[in-house]
DNA sequence: GCCAACGTTGGC
DNA sequence: GCCAACGTTGGC
């Protein structure tokens, strides 16, 4: 069992989004990075818990948890000329791009913002408080994962 | 295989 | 909306 971080922009899929899915849960496409596919691909693992962030909005920061109820499969988009996240270079039989199903745990009273992560020295070694952090999937600990947990109310 | 140009992410 | 920090692309 690993932890994750994973961001979405709330204006795309927040987590009041996620959590309208119910059990079914959503699969988390458009992951276009490598690094991020590599995770996703070889290491994100059915049962894997993750922290939701939000990102480019008014705070950015965690703002829930969420399951992981399926491990990665083809991310359909990328077969899709009609989407934003098309890959003409992908095919099914050799897929380029991967996604997991992941469903709504819970979502925290208020956010834990990037900025009160930034503060906290026990946190410095996540990508996420780096500068020039892009990385839109991330480990996370379990020492951290334990130590954000306590922030959340 | 180098690297300039370009595109994207994401905090601010 | 700005722009720093990356990542990707493609000419050579």
């Amino acid at each position: 069992m690993a932890y994750w971080l994973f961001k979405s922009e709330p204006d795309t899929f927040g987590i009041d989004d996620l959590k309208s899915r119910g059990a079914k849960g959503e699969h988390w496409d458009g992951v276009r990075n490598y690094q991020a596919r590599n995770m996703l691909r070889d290491e994100v693992k059915k049962g894997d818990l993750l922290f939701f962030y939000h990102s480019n909005c008014e705070v950015p920061g965690i703002v829930g948890i969420a399951e992981v109820i399926k491990s990665a499969f083809p991310d359909p988009t990328q077969f899709n000329p009609e989407s934003k996240y098309y890959d003409p270079k992908a095919t099914p039989e050799n897929p380029r791009w991967f996604c997991p199903q992941v469903k709504f745990q819970s979502k925290f009273k208020s956010t834990i913002s990037l900025e009160q992560l930034k503060q906290i020295p026990a946190l410095q070694d996540m990508a996420l408080v780096r500068k020039g952090n892009r990385l839109s999937i991330m480990p996370v600990s379990a020492d951290q994962w334990q130590f954000i947990l306590g922030l959340a109310q």
